[in-house]
DNA sequence: CTGAAAGCGCTAACAA
DNA sequence: TTGTTAGCGCTTTCAG
C-alpha cells in the first residue's frame, strides 16, 4: 500500500511537503502541491490512520455508546450525534453496550485505547466504568441518563413528563392507575415511577405497589407485567408505560386477556413509534426529543474537545404528551 | 497518559519483556511477567491503540457500513455482526451511509485509513466505492445487496419470497394486486417486484404498471404512493409492500380512506415489525432473518481474514411468509 | 528468558 | 517555501 514517502518521491519532493500538500496548509507552492495531489490520485493514496493518529496524539472520532441499538430512542440520538459531527469532519463510531456493564466497560476501554476524541455515553448504571474515562479526562457527555461524575449531560425531563402523563390519565376519568417501568437503578425507569406517583398525590390518591410493576425495557418482560397486573381481580384500568418496546408487550397482554385498549383499560407510552397511531384507537404517547438529544450532545463534545475547561453543564430538553385514543373511554 | 515505558521502569524490567509480558508472550518468567502486571493495573495502563495499530500493520475492528440505523433489519443485522465479533474479540464500528453514496463512500474511505481488519457492507448500489476496497484486498462482505465485484455476499432470497407472498394473496381471492417497493437501481427492491411480476405471471394475471410504485423505503414515500395507488378508479385490492417502514405509510393511507386492511385492501409487507400483530387485523409479513445475516456475514469475514485465499461464496438465505389477519377478506 | 534497538507512517520543529 | 530529522508508543527481530 502506497505510502507517503511514495508520494513524495513520485512528485519529486520531500516527504514533509508532500504531508503539508496533502493536508492543505497554505505554505506550499501551488505547483508542487498539484504534482503531490496528483501523484497521490495515480497511487490511489490513502493515509495511514494510525500513523497519523500516533503522531497527532489525536483522532477525529467520536464514539458513542449506547444501552440498545434496537431502541429507535437511542437510534434517533445517534442520528443527531452523526450530523453534527459529520458536519465538522469527525466520524462516529457506534458501540452498543446492551444494557450490560461488562459490554460497556469493554467499550469504554476501546474507546481509550483508540484514543477517540470523546465519547457520548447513555449510562447503563455503573459509575466505575465512568471513572475510566473521567480519570483521564476524555470528553465525556452523558445522555438520557444522569451521572454522578463531573460531566456534561443532557437529559429528558422524564419525571414531570410522566406526572403530565398520568395527571392526564386521571382526568380523562382513570381511577386505578398502574405503570410499568423499567429495571431499578435506570433512572429514567425510576423517574417515571417517581412522576406517576408524584401524580397519584397530587390527585389524594393511593400509591399502591399493587400496581407498579418492573421489567427489562422490552416487549417481553412487560408483556408477563401486564398479564400480571391485569390478572388482579381489582385490577387497573390504565397504565403508563416506559417505553414503546414495552408498550409492545402491553398491547399484546391486553389482546390476551380480552381487554379494550382505551375503554378497558387506558394507555399512554413514552416514546412515539412510527406505529403508535395505527393501532386502534391509536396510542397516546410522551415524545422524546431524541434526535435533539444527540444532537446537542455532540455539540457539547465538540466544545468540550475544543476547550476542556468548560464548566459542566446539564441540559433538560422536554419530552411532550401526545394524546390520542388509547387514554379515553 | 502511561506508556509501556513507565510500567517497564515501574516494574524494573525492559520494555520488550513488559510488552510480552502485557500480551501473554508464554515466554516470560512468571515472576517478572506478575510485577509488569501489578505496575500496569497500578499505573492504570492503557495501551496506545494508534501505536499498536501501526507497528503490527492490522487492527482488530470490523466496519459494519449500513444504509439505515433506523430500520430494525438493518439493526438486527448489526447485533448479529456484533455478537460473533465479540466472541473472538474484535470491535465493530457501526457506520450508516443513509442510502447515500457520498456518505458511504466517506465511510469506506475512513475503513481503509484506519486499515479496518474487514468491512460488512450493505451497498447503496454503486460499483466505484466498492472498488476502493476490492483495490486494497480488504476483506469485504457484502450483506442484504449482491456487488458484481468478487466479493463474499449474504442475501435473501427475496425475489422468491416476493413471489410467495404474491401468490398467497392470490390464493386468497384478491384480483387486482399491487405492490410498493424501493427506488429502481436498488437491487432488492427491484427483486421484489420482480417476484410480484412472477407470481402474476404465473397465476396468467396481466402485470400492469398502473399497479406498482416505487418510493424510498421510508414511511412518507410509501404514503404517497398507496394513496395514489388506491385513490384510482379500479384500485388494487391487494398490496405487497417492501418493508415495514412502507408498511406504516400504507397502513396510514389505508385508515385516511377509509379501507379496511384485509377486508378492502389485502396486504403483506416485508419484515415483521414487532407491532405487526398488533393492528387490527394483524400484519402479514414477510421475515427476514437479519439477525442470521450478520451472523453469517461476520464468519464469513473472520474466515477471510484468516485466509484471503479462500473461494468466495454467496450464501443466500431463506425469508418465511407468516400468514395474519390482513391478508384474508 | 531478557534486553537493545530498529522501525511502522506520519507530522512538526527546526534549519536552510 | 522547502528539506532534514526526531520521535509519537508499540512490537519484534536479533543478540546475548
Amino acid at each position: 500500500m502506497a505510502t507517503i514517502n511514495d508520494v513524495a518521491a513520485k512528485a519529486g519532493v520531500s516527504t514533509a511537503t508532500a504531508s503539508r500538500a496533502l493536508n492543505g496548509k497554505s505554505t506550499v507552492d501551488p505547483a508542487l502541491a498539484a504534482r503531490v495531489l496528483s501523484a497521490a490520485a495515480e497511487l490511489g493514496y490513502q493515509p495511514n490512520g494510525p500513523a497519523r493518529n500516533l503522531r497527532r496524539q489525536e483522532t477525529a472520532v467520536l464514539a458513542l455508546i449506547i444501552s440498545d441499538v434496537e431502541n429507535p430512542f437511542f437510534t434517533s440520538i445517534a442520528r443527531g450525534v452523526e450530523d453534527v459531527a459529520q458536519a465538522v469532519g469527525y466520524s462516529v463510531v457506534l458501540c452498543n453496550s446492551d444494557e450490560n456493564p461488562e459490554k460497556e466497560r469493554r467499550y469504554i476501554d476501546v474507546a481509550i485505547q483508540e484514543r477517540v476524541a470523546g465519547v457520548v455515553l447513555s449510562p447503563t448504571g455503573t459509575a466505575p466504568n465512568v471513572d475510566l474515562l473521567t480519570a483521564r479526562r476524555t470528553p465525556l457527555v452523558a445522555v438520557d441518563r444522569p451521572l454522578p461524575a463531573a460531566a456534561d449531560m443532557v437529559l429528558v425531563d422524564t419525571r414531570s413528563a410522566a406526572k403530565q402523563a398520568t395527571t392526564h390519565l386521571i382526568s380523562q376519568g382513570y381511577d386505578r392507575i398502574g405503570c410499568i417501568t423499567g429495571p431499578a437503578g435506570i433512572q429514567t425507569a425510576d423517574d417515571r415511577l417517581a412522576g406517576y406517583k408524584d401524580a397519584l398525590r397530587a390527585s389524594k390518591r393511593r400509591t399502591s405497589a399493587r400496581f407498579a410493576r418492573r421489567a427489562e425495557f422490552r416487549a417481553d418482560g412487560a408483556f408477563e407485567a401486564a398479564i400480571d397486573l391485569l390478572s388482579q381481580p381489582d385490577r387497573p384500568d390504565a397504565l403508563l408505560v416506559a417505553n414503546s418496546a414495552m408498550a409492545v408487550g402491553v398491547l399484546e397482554a391486553l389482546s390476551k386477556l380480552d381487554l379494550r385498549l382505551g375503554a378497558d383499560v387506558g394507555v399512554v407510552a413514552f416514546d412515539d413509534a412510527p406505529w403508535a397511531s395505527l393501532v386502534d384507537p391509536p396510542l397516546s404517547v410522551v415524545s422524546q426529543p431524541a434526535y435533539d438529544i444527540g444532537k446537542v450532545a455532540a455539540q457539547l463534545l465538540m466544545a468540550r474537545i475544543a476547550d476542556s475547561s468548560l464548566p459542566y453543564t446539564t441540559t433538560t430538553l422536554n419530552a411532550t404528551l401526545i394524546t390520542r385514543g388509547s387514554s379515553t373511554r
